[in-house]
DNA sequence: TATTGGATCGCC
DNA sequence: GCGATCCAATAG
């Protein structure tokens, strides 16, 4: 467990005229080694802009992938087409499609070239929330956005996003509440090589955490 | 060109 | 617990 003891203030922040906006991060926080990224993505929020509309989330959960020296990574056997967002510069995203029906959101990560990102799995969703129970037919909130493919649906995001900047309009990471955030770690979730590595970072006792499922 | 299995999810 | 669903990677 780690402790964090940075306080912030509430988000997001409200504009003079009444529309919310969101700080984003700086564009050194990219920098940071993985498994430090992964840690220090905890909080932080994912704004997505989408039909005039912000529909954002505060990242609650996390996994790192090491690139070639991680057998559970996309990256481990090198450049293909799918992968190439990986080996690009840290601070973009790397959509890719799974099991016929899902999205997952990775934050590219480690020096370029390196092939080394961060899978964004769970977000406790901030703004937009009505927006995204609509896009995922669902009205619970914890079960809008608790699983990497639940929060690429919640936030409308496809392969059309691959390659996107984390400082784009459409999306970017911006500044969340960091107050009082408990750091817990695991084994990775749904993979069948690398299992030994504890490489989940999640918030401790987070109720928009997904729901673990052992590894086949 | 065919086959296999997947960084999942929702329902049985 | 299991099937849906389809694409990417590999030649299982």
């Amino acid at each position: 467990m780690i402790k964090s003891t940075s306080g912030e203030r509430q988000i997001p922040v409200e504009r003079e005229n009444g529309e919310r906006c969101h700080r984003r991060v700086s564009r050194q926080f990219f920098d940071l080694p993985t498994l430090e990224l992964a840690r220090a993505l905890l909080g932080k929020l994912v704004v997505r802009e989408i039909d005039g509309q912000s529909l954002s989330g505060r990242i609650v959960e996390t996994e790192a992938y090491l690139g070639r020296k991680d057998p559970a990574s996309h990256a481990f056997r090198g450049v293909t087409r799918r992968n190439s967002t990986m080996f690009g510069p840290p601070g973009y995203a790397y959509v890719y499609f799974v099991y016929g029906n899902h999205y997952c959101l990775n934050v590219v990560s480690g020096p370029d070239g390196t092939g080394e990102a961060v899978l964004v799995r769970a977000l406790q969703p901030i703004s937009g929330i009505e927006q995204m129970k609509r896009n995922r037919r669902q009205e619970s909130e914890t079960n809008l956005a608790n699983g990497p493919g639940k929060l690429c649906q919640a936030l409308s995001i496809d392969t059309r996003m691959n390659g996107t900047s984390f400082e784009s309009d459409m999306l970017y990471l911006a500044e969340g509440n960091n107050s009082s955030k408990t750091i817990a770690r695991s084994t990775r979730v749904g993979i069948s090589k690398g299992k030994e590595k504890l490489w989940r970072f999640y918030l401790k006792d987070n109720p928009f955490v997904s729901n673990y499922r052992e590894t086949r």
